[in-house]
DNA sequence: GATGAATGAGATTTCATTCAT
DNA sequence: GATGAATGAAATCTCATTCAT
């Protein structure tokens, strides 16, 4: 808590004032600065640039939010995916929602044929989690190289995988 | 520390008999009980069965033995990648020397033009944290299936990827 | 600690808000209130009184300081001289200085031809850890009589000895 | 006690067997060891070669004594004078045997007018600590020089003073 | 008797939280 | 509202003592 008011400039005391106590400090720091991030995904889910653009535009969006805001990536982390599952046996509210959505957007795909039958919920998942292993590593700073490449690696995988001779439609 | 001895049974006091210190004692259950992965992940890595047969060795085997060690998942995940990486810069020696491992894997196959160039840590990162996701829910109990579909979604999407008409050769 | 605290009327957790641990605060309690005491001993040393009134001085402030601040004195034994070395090689930097001091101005005295040759540090380390073998005693309630008589002992013995027909000038 | 049990090449239980516990085992050690230096003592009292032979014959049966015994020395000390004086109020009934009869030694010297008069316990206690102050530095290797010099210093200063002209007789 | 693994009371230290100013 | 010194519960760690083998 030291750290965080140090940081925020102001006395550990008034964190106090506009929290009940730590977790809800992480939780609602995460949470506000976080809505920048999810109206930018809820564009990406709304607007209607198919499934390619689409998954582009998220992990886009991740990438470029974290860069810039390196110090909420730990805290998101700490409280809402595998470090939560960690104390709690669930995750964050908000993030299972990302992932039913993100789950739900495979399944439409999958029901239109243009994703080949599979789990969803597990596909959401493995590519979210995947892509913060690498944008943790991008932040302790061993990881360059341009986020353009970070997200066709990740969505390009996803899409149509590493196997040669299948990368181009 | 005290729950840690609670849960095995002893005394506070006896966890200092075999662990100089608390980090001691993560490292050193994690280790020595990884071992046995390790041996089966070394043996995936030997053995010359094709990328695709080795990539599922090493996937099933790292869901099989954290279904049965559920315990050591989340020891191992604090001190050997993302979680350590939230307080030190780097992740485990060991950890990173698998990584390497993997990235050497498909850096090989991406010359053998097995897989379309990329950027081989990368992928080696998003696969192992992608599965990480995925095991840590499981462990969680948020997820059922069978492990040999788990292992088919990490190790085909890394493949073949998602899209349709591209998923069998 | 907590009796330190008890003692104090604060609570165990605000000596860490002064103290790094133990052997700070151990350290600096004695440093601090005994900078009155190595000012008088300076005092002492500096002014030009002669041999017999700057030992008289010195051990005139000893007996006095630790008279009203025998708490110190506990401390102080513990952190600075012989106690100390019975856990470290050396004894406190300071104290140390104190002693060496005092083996120059025996040194002096010597060359001088003021009192006969001998091993000056020796002198001081028996002079000063002498005193404080009665110091303690004095503490301890063992030993009432003056100041001025135990002094009177000290700096007698050292300058003129005990043995008879030698002790008045 | 793991330690003392390592060198002396036992089991820590086995110390039990012996000892109800440490203080009664610290207070055995120093005892049992010290029956030598105490025998030496007795017979420096007895023999009847004047006070100044007497004083010699102590102080170096003490320094011959803890020159082949430092480890006791530090029991000794923590048990019986100073040391024990930090936590209890009195020192060891066997140590305080000892001032008594070195104070008894000085006060008939008075009488007889051999020594001038002063207070013999006072003078016993400085002596006794004095010289300790001396043994401990050498024991943690700050001081060489022969025995004889050490001896000659603190009872040619206890009899003769160091005032120059006053040395010899 | 001898052992040393195990104990747990107690010591040191941390840190989220409170509250007088 | 803001502060940060103070708090004390809880965490980590130590070590004299016990007891099953």
């Amino acid at each position: 808590m030291q750290q965080i008011a140090d940081e925020a400039g102001i006395a550990k005391g008034t964190l106090y004032l506009y929290f009940k106590d730590k977790e809800d400090l992480l939780a609602s720091v995460a949470d506000s600065e976080l809505d920048k991030l999810r109206a930018e995904i809820d564009r990406a889910f709304l607007e209607e640039t198919g499934l390619e653009e689409t998954l582009r535009h998220i992990v886009a969006a991740q990438f470029t939010f974290f860069e810039e805001h390196s110090e909420i990536f730990r805290v998101y982390h700490e409280v809402a995916g595998v470090g939560r599952m960690k104390h709690k046996r669930d995750c964050h509210p908000r993030f299972q929602a990302f992932l039913d959505r993100l789950a739900g957007l495979f399944r439409r795909a999958m029901a239109k044929g243009e994703l080949r039958k599979a789990n969803p919920e597990g596909l959401a998942i493995f590519m979210v989690e995947g892509t913060f292993g690498i944008i943790v590593r991008r932040i302790a700073g061993a990881r360059k190289g341009s986020l353009k490449d970070e997200v066709e690696l990740v969505v390009g995988t996803i899409l149509r995988g590493m196997q040669a001779g299948r990368s181009r439609r």
